[in-house]
DNA sequence: TTTGTAATAGTACATATGTACTTTTTTTCA
DNA sequence: TGAAAAAAAGTACATATGTACTATTACAAA
């Protein structure tokens, strides 16, 4: 599989060289995209590419994995992220799907599974259920597929405060249709009201 | 005028020595209060005092003062705020004002109104209307006291995303109370709805 | 000692939000 | 080309919020 048309970009950001080589073979051939490579959160600032998919190491230097999920969000709010650790702990895989991670694995995963996870990222498909939890020491989670434009458009305007019927005026739609949207949100973020849409948008790093 | 029981204290920030003892000087034999002087904003952190007035000065320097009211507000949630400035226009003014601040007054504004608008703020007394503008150069600009220890407790709880029912079972009162405090709060923050509240809240630092 | 404010609670009504679905059209991609 | 997803809109109903008042109690300050 060569690279096509529009040519995707995944982002492996993990400081240990060898680990990043692994991962570069085990994609490299099977997986439709050009793979960049940093070692921490910080050297995002220096890339001037659009990202599909982040591969993310839990364990960095400086700013660790998980909290550095809201400054990749900032930067690309649609990035899919795949967080990757050696060791795996409820709290760490709970932290990140709350905050839009859309897997979790551990780093001992069979790596065509990992293949097969990133290309359904890569394609913007859910993740199946099927692979919530895959054996004894491979741990793999799925949440939602990214916000689309229109919604991301309809979260900000809600997280500014406004009524449904003002953003319907505003985007020139119906107040039935915004009210959809704000439901999307809301499955999306796993709440039950809009004021804590923005709260788990603002934690997501998706304002801003 | 000597302390007497509570006392109280007024923070002063100013860059200027100069200006802060003509401000002691004017407030010290009039006002019942103790005064405290710092040169800049980041110098709260040394303080470890209860704070009921503050006099800001706008232009000061690192953080301006408008931009450093967040700050102090975090620190004292319940603090008034004078902000001081050498020439004053109206963005800088409404700004103020949406941020929770007391007033805004001109430094060459007649010493016997600053004092009397001091203790009318220690007094925990709102500001009355007739000297919302006072003369050609001199601005006196006036908002709402701020807010009960009660209203704060109930503003943390909506900042959460809770309904009015929760918070109602929460603090054992009953839900129409609750609604009357976030009339309360969208009053005091001049907007219409909850969200409307959070963003406000978070923007004058009340929140965190 | 009266005046004012905070805290509490209520009523009644209007409007906004949230839940739970169906439907149509367009776009995208395998 | 055909299936899937996004975008748009609808209906109907339940619940939550916002508006606009009144009322009681308790406490603190002039």
């Amino acid at each position: 599989m060569t690279q096509s048309k529009g040519s995707k970009h995944i982002l492996l950001i993990d400081d240990h060289a060898l680990f990043r080589v692994g991962i570069r073979l085990i994609l490299q051939s099977k997986v439709d995209a050009t793979i960049i490579e940093i070692e921490k959160i910080s050297d995002v600032t220096a890339l001037d590419v659009d990202i599909e998919v982040i591969l993310l190491d839990v364990c960095l230097p400086g700013i660790n994995g998980i909290d550095g999920m809201s400054i990749l969000r900032k930067r690309w709010p649609s990035v899919r992220i795949m967080l990757l650790s050696a060791l795996s702990n409820h709290e760490d895989i709970n932290k990140a799907l709350s905050l839009g991670a859309s897997c979790f694995l551990n780093k001992n995963t069979d790596p065509a599974l990992i293949c097969k996870t990133v290309q359904t990222l890569l394609n913007n498909q859910s993740l199946s259920k099927n692979n919530v939890i895959q054996s004894s020491a491979t741990i793999v989670t799925q949440t939602k597929v990214t916000l689309s434009p229109r919604l991301l458009e309809v979260l900000t305007l809600v997280a500014e405060g406004h009524s449904n019927k003002y953003i319907a005026d505003k985007l020139s739609l119906s107040e039935n249709t915004i009210r959809n949207y704000t439901v999307a949100l809301m499955d999306h973020f796993n709440v039950n009201n809009r004021t804590k849409i923005i709260i788990a948008a603002q934690q997501a790093g998706y304002l801003n």
